[in-house]
DNA sequence: TAATTGCTTTTTATAATAATAAACATATGC
DNA sequence: GCATATGTTTATTATTATAAAAAGCAATTA
């Protein structure tokens, strides 16, 4: 119990296939020298030797380590199911928050979830205390979590707060010399756009990640650390919306392909007041589109 | 072991308090009375009925809880030292944070410091997890937290952020109308202004409270999830800094006062143009005092 | 038959603990 | 003799086990 031994586990297994590549009667390196090559701490790579001495493998004798016969396939130790940390879940329940397999409003149960996203309950607390600066569950007075979820208000008040930050950005972009790399960067972005527009008919899925990488290249050229957290939520939130909305999908990617380009157009005009314009023309666009496909899902509307 | 009783010797005192009021052979309400009246379940009241029933102060048989003596002093429970919860750490976090008692890229340690601030380890982990939403923690690849702390970057964005939200705030604000309860309170908050400029020279100190509400008040336009939610961390941060830098503390204040004052003045014009000018004028000098403060406290500069 | 109690199941918060890392002290061999 | 290796101790974190509390259901009684 307690923290699991996947590293002792891992070098283990590691320290095996070192063995192997030893002749029989030959030593193993310094416990420092297999503790930096392993990338663990010397203490798992003892805990290994001891064991690898306890089933007669090598023998310990001071600093000598020497190996006494070949591994067998049963040496080797299986790696329990690893679970996932912190940073994997937030991708998993997002995506489980976001389709609204459950409403808005209910309570959530630690233990239980924890068991189906494969983490400890400890883990997952501690991500939902993450979360709730940003408003997507709330914590109860005495214990527990409450999904407060993705509702029409926060689909709107996230696309304001999104239009907020990248109207900044673009303010800044346009402010830019024209030997800055985003100038090159639009260049290649404008190119790709292209590109997808000929292939569409076939290929209009691939516009989500065009998307995304369209935006962060425009908020890249503002490096301020609350932008870019934020960046991260809304571009997850819109990427998991691309997904669903189905109806028209290739008629809805063309279009916004379209306004790309001329947001791209506008951005190198120089003009503050046009871009802003043109970014603002997508922006709304894009904040309908989340609408849509947030009715489109909904367990309550 | 496991979670601390708190409720159950709460609750354990108050019924004392109860059983005293109700004569001696009296019989006490049902399970289910009590604990909504004590505001606990059932199960803590059950605990405690058997306790007084083995220190022979109620008899219980089936549903009668008479009484058979007054309760004495001895009968009475000692609260266990509470623990702060995660909402009052919050403040003592940052503060200890924000005064740089430790030096920005230190490793923190868990179990210290949550021993050090009164909090279960757990309770500071998550924590933790939340703040590092805002990046002043970050977690370390395998286990344990590092400090990234109020460093002169961190003010940077911090005020550049924060001048995005109140340029969005005030583009709303002008353009509300005149019979928003806003106006109203800009009169009240001009009033307050101009009260404290009479008496700058002995209640300078005041400034402070006067300034997070006129901040709050201009962001209050936005109903914003987001918006709210950096405004804490932002007026927290100001307002912290507000403390320590005492030199030219009078004339900064007296001077803020008239730049507030002009920020009224402009807002009320109902130009755009010349709100957002005022408003970046004020946020300017901000941003300078929140230097110039971190600079007077910084352990490396 | 409605309220009350008895018992069971869930669920959360905390303490205990194993796994790891790091630090320090001692020993060994060139 | 001194750099390097091992032995030992200590510190720290992640996870588990568990007590406290809540909630639910069944049985009972007035």
């Amino acid at each position: 119990m307690a923290r699991n031994n996947t590293r002792f586990i891992e070098a283990h297994n590691k320290l095996l296939t070192i063995c192997d590549k030893t002749e029989i009667g030959g030593t193993l390196q310094s416990e420092n020298v297999l503790a930096a090559d392993l990338g663990v701490s010397r203490t798992v790579i003892r805990s290994v030797l001891a064991r690898f001495d306890d089933i007669g493998l090598i023998a310990l004798d001071g600093r000598e380590k020497a190996i006494q016969r070949r591994t067998r396939a049963a040496d080797r130790l299986e790696k329990p199911a690893t679970l996932l940390t912190i940073e994997e879940l937030e991708g998993r329940f997002l995506d489980w928050v976001l389709r609204m397999d459950v409403p808005p409003g209910t309570a959530l149960n630690v233990a239980q979830l924890a068991k189906e996203f494969g983490v400890a309950p400890h883990t997952l607390q501690e991500f939902l205390s993450s979360l709730s600066r940003f408003g997507i569950v709330v914590r109860r007075p005495r214990g527990g979590w409450v999904l407060h979820g993705f509702t029409k208000e926060y689909a709107l008040e996230l696309s304001d707060f999104r239009t907020v930050l990248e109207l900044n950005s673009v303010q800044h972009l346009v402010a830019l010399a024209p030997d800055h790399p985003i100038w090159a960067r639009l260049d290649v972005l404008e190119q790709a756009h292209l590109a997808l527009l000929e292939r569409i008919d076939r290929d209009y899925h691939d516009f989500s990640v065009l998307d995304e990488t369209f935006h962060e290249a425009i908020n890249s050229v503002v490096t301020n650390r609350f932008v870019k957290e934020f960046q991260k939520v809304i571009s997850l939130v819109f990427h998991y919306h691309f997904q669903w909305n189905k109806a028209d999908e290739r008629t809805r990617n063309a279009d916004a392909i379209q306004e790309h380009l001329a947001y791209i157009d506008a951005l190198r005009s120089r003009d503050v007041g046009r871009a802003q314009a043109a970014a603002l023309r997508h922006l709304a666009t894009s904040k309908q589109t989340l609408l849509n496909a947030l009715q489109a899902n909904s367990h309550t509307l």
